[in-house]
DNA sequence: TGACCGCCCATAAAATCCCATGCTATCCCA
DNA sequence: TGGGATAGCATGGGATTTTATGGGCGGTCA
């Protein structure tokens, strides 16, 4: 199994959400996040849609590394800084994989009895399964145009 | 150069269900997989027909490098993650390449007591036998006309 | 003092590992 | 060329491990 690097999250899960609050991350998911080297999973409420978007340590250090390519003292920049690093949620799961999302993040989801994890590669959203299944319809149909203007990329074999 | 990159899915086979749900992929297509490399098989429910499209590593990976070339937040690459990732399955076949497919999966391809294994040359496709002889008979009607828009490939360079 | 959080253990269902078994196709040697 | 030996393959089933979930307990901080 490809780990770290290379590891990417695929497949969407749905899982509970206990008395105590508490949500278990999908064991595919965790494996991708490595959280034996490191036990945190980053969470950030989606500026554009009603989910939490979360990742491991490469995601953090990759969108980290988006902002600090900007111009130090550029408006730009400093309001993603404030913007993302203020509402970035650092939370470690506990020894079952879980973590306990804060009530913000839970009210910007719209989260209550059950939780969706949705892989996209690199990181993962958490939705509420309802709101989700609108809003994967919406990216089918995106995405089913959006296919045609693919094209290979250089050097890479055959299909489509 | 990576094993197997001008391997090619071939033939089609059917296979049994068994009670627990294993279906054994085709020995000939395992080859092509080259599992011993990365014990996976990526499963994604078809968008236009009742089945499911298979594929190892470098079907992955070039799938990948489509949706990674987009910038990162645009919305089409959005769609294409959430309409992609999610609905994709890293599938671990056990000791003797034989994989549990997820019900969702099932249900999209009406799997019940056999599965089809159809090669499609860089991928294949996981069919309930009796539809995929109907989707055969119209392919052939089909390919006696597409044949004729056929053209030689470029002489040079095209190769690998 | 009381809500909450991190930590520990329990459990049932599901997934996975490991070994066994016929059957078929292939190989090898006379 | 023929026929026995061998290896590969799809399939079956018991044993083991993983995983999602539930619940208890002590500490901590307001």
């Amino acid at each position: 199994m490809r780990r770290g690097a290379g590891a990417r999250f695929f497949g969407s899960y749905v899982n509970k959400i206990d008395a105590k609050g508490r949500l278990a991350t999908p064991a595919a998911f965790r494996r991708v996040l490595d959280l034996a080297s490191e036990n945190v999973i980053y969470c950030i409420p989606s500026t554009d849609e009603p989910c939490i978007e979360c990742g491991g340590a490469d995601y953090i250090d990759n969108l980290m590394a988006m902002i600090e390519g900007l111009d130090p003292y550029s408006p730009k920049r400093i309001a993603l800084e404030r913007a993302v690093a203020t509402q970035m949620n650092p939370i470690a799961p506990d020894g079952e994989g879980r973590i306990n999302l804060p009530d913000d993040l839970r009210r910007h989801a719209q989260l209550n009895g059950h939780a969706l994890f949705a892989g996209h590669i690199r990181s993962f959203q958490i939705w509420n399964p309802d709101v989700f299944s609108t809003a994967l319809d919406e990216a089918k149909k995106i995405a089913s145009d959006a296919k045609l203007s693919l094209r290979n990329p250089p050097a890479a074999g055959g299909g489509q």
